[in-house]
DNA sequence: AGATTCACCACAATCGGTTGCGGTCTTCGA
DNA sequence: TCGAAGACCGCAACCGATTGTGGTGAATCT
């Protein structure tokens, strides 16, 4: 099975390469008769011929390639979004490039460089810092980008994320329903934009449902991870000052701060609510079940990806970004319950 | 940043492309003198020239793309491979193409052509059936391919994946030194290696360590996903004969059995003892803890890798084909303990 | 009938590198 | 001093597809 190329099937069909292009080519077909088009089709799938996309690209400057960048593949986050995304585009005809940054930036640049060289029609980006010279780089280069569950600032690029704002409201409501009136946020690493979004919306949640600046603190995590939860957890702990709930940046700081809580001998949720965020993979089977909030990860990617695809067709001249927030659910499960009647800020039960 | 190409970096360094083409190129730059070398290289740099991956594969025939192909890029086993490859392919100049294939042959053979297409230099495949149209006509077609996670029929292909084998083993073991004397095998589906083997091994294991054939019974799950280990697990439960411990094919499946268990009014491991594969993530948090064989997954994708790295550079005149099997390791954790007195084949205590 | 239009197709340039071949200039040995 | 060897570099063909341009013959119009 020798490649079969292009003049192999002009020479079946009796006809000259140029012509057999036009004939294999839907909007270039009408330039050619009804029965030769039949006949260089015919040749064509009788020989199993299969177009070369680098001779392709090089001629035309479309490459059908599109480069998907995330931090950690291994992170359970992205690879829902990746599938949604990678299944649009391969059905349009795209092929994806996936790169896993490793969240080091200057191996990200590199990536991002040689993705470039292999000519990739676009970008999707799930790892966009807040201040990123990389996006503004790209942006000046004139490549078309979209970013997916991070923002970044200026609002300059096409964007689909969960909607972090109302999840987090959700979750506070959730809590202050429960009785909870003094709230923890552990928030995510404030250059990214779920970090800062979601904090900001911890804050304004608090003071919508009437809990006082000083019962709705914030702790600030290094990583979305959990070693990095719960170092901030402890951090929290070791302050001695009362609280019944947390509101965790994620799923990963959650359960670091459910290690902390565990080691420092409270009780979840008789002591202490956790919520998460994210609804990873089987948090749900947790003990006790991590209520969190659930973002349509697939719908994200698959949205992510036609956004790219128009911007890919609309060739420069585009109007203002589309940014596009999903709806969010609050997922309730078993860590989180009504606040305890005294806040038991030392009430150790110590396991052995 | 308009695009700087070779002819850009040639008049810059006052030579002629083919001439910068050499100085740039590391193998051939013994034929320019080193002061060019110097020249051009510097120029280059200076005008961040970034050769155009199209033209040189089509030139050279050699794309440096190398096609991922997984079932599901949402089943925790397989981002850890994925990273692993990605990894290692990326630091020697490799580009990946992910694709994921949904488990759906049509799906997955339209995929590889249109990898094909883009001029893949080669294949890691995690799809592989036991008997596969797909890898033999890939190997009439002569493209390198390295298989992961599952092996194929013949062993014709270069193969890495973990000791199915012994991970069994182990889990028979540590069950029958908890005393457990009648054991049932959730299978995984029989069309894939690691079904078949592992299936076997059970049946292996058991003889060794004196377990009849009544007593070591298996079932088959019609793939490795949580619905179909329920189902396998109750079917079991309907013919009711007593057993107390689980094999599970893998975690997924251990998990259906687990919720089955339970909903028939089994606890574990009080009643019953049940034993995973692959360590998926967060399975250990999970209650009650799964007992279960750990692979080193992200070692497997890099290893598969190298492999792949070196078939493609013996070009055509291999060896036989590398088959490499990782040493795995059993995790002992709360969803395995002694066996109870007697079997309690109709103790429900169903839950409320 | 002669001129014009149109449909259809062949030709060849082109995309951006790579590489075999051959030419020039230097160097070294006899 | 002359010839051969070798180092260095330019030339041009090539990879495989796309596409602007132009040419041929048939159909159409007046």
């Amino acid at each position: 099975m020798a490649k079969v190329k292009l003049a192999d099937v002009a020479r079946a069909a009796e006809v000259h390469p140029g012509t057999a292009s036009r004939a294999l080519n839907p909007d270039q077909r009408g330039q050619v008769s009804a029965e030769t088009v039949d006949r260089v089709v015919r040749a064509a799938q009788r020989l199993g011929y299969v177009p070369n996309a680098q001779a392709r690209a090089l001629r035309t400057a479309r490459s059908h390639l599109v480069g998907i960048v995330v931090p950690d593949i291994t992170n359970p986050l992205f690879p829902p979004i990746v599938r949604g995304a990678e299944h649009v585009l391969t059905s349009a005809g795209y092929t994806v490039l996936l790169t896993d940054t490793d969240n080091d930036r200057e191996r990200e640049r590199r990536q991002i460089e040689s993705l470039l060289g292999r000519g990739v029609d676009g970008f999707i980006i799930a790892t966009a810092l807040w201040d990123d010279p990389l996006l503004t780089d790209l942006a000046e280069a004139g490549v078309p980008v979209v970013l997916t569950n991070r923002s970044a600032s200026g609002g300059r690029w096409p964007y689909v994320a969960g909607d972090d704002q109302a999840g987090v409201r959700l979750s506070v409501q959730h809590l202050v329903g429960l009785g909870h009136r003094s709230i923890v946020h552990l928030a995510g690493p404030q250059n990214v934009s779920t970090g800062r979004d979601r904090a900001r919306a911890f804050r304004a949640a608090a003071k919508e449902f009437g809990i006082g600046n000083g019962d709705a603190r914030v702790s600030v995590c290094l990583s979305y991870s959990e070693a990095h939860g719960r170092t901030a957890m402890e951090k929290v702990l070791a302050a001695r000052t009362p609280f019944t709930a947390v509101v965790a940046g994620n799923d990963l700081i959650a359960l670091g701060a459910l290690d902390a809580l565990s080691d420092a001998g409270y009780a979840c949720p008789e002591d202490v609510s956790v919520v998460g965020f994210n609804d990873m993979p089987f948090v749900g089977r947790l003990q006790p079940a991590l209520t969190t909030v659930r973002l349509p990860l697939q719908r994200m990617g698959a949205l992510a990806a036609d956004l790219l695809m128009t911007e890919l067709d609309a060739e420069g001249r585009q109007d203002a970004p589309t940014r596009t927030l999903l709806g969010v659910d609050l997922v309730v499960r078993g860590s989180t319950a009504a606040a305890p009647k005294r806040s038991r800020s030392r009430s150790r039960s110590r396991r052995t």
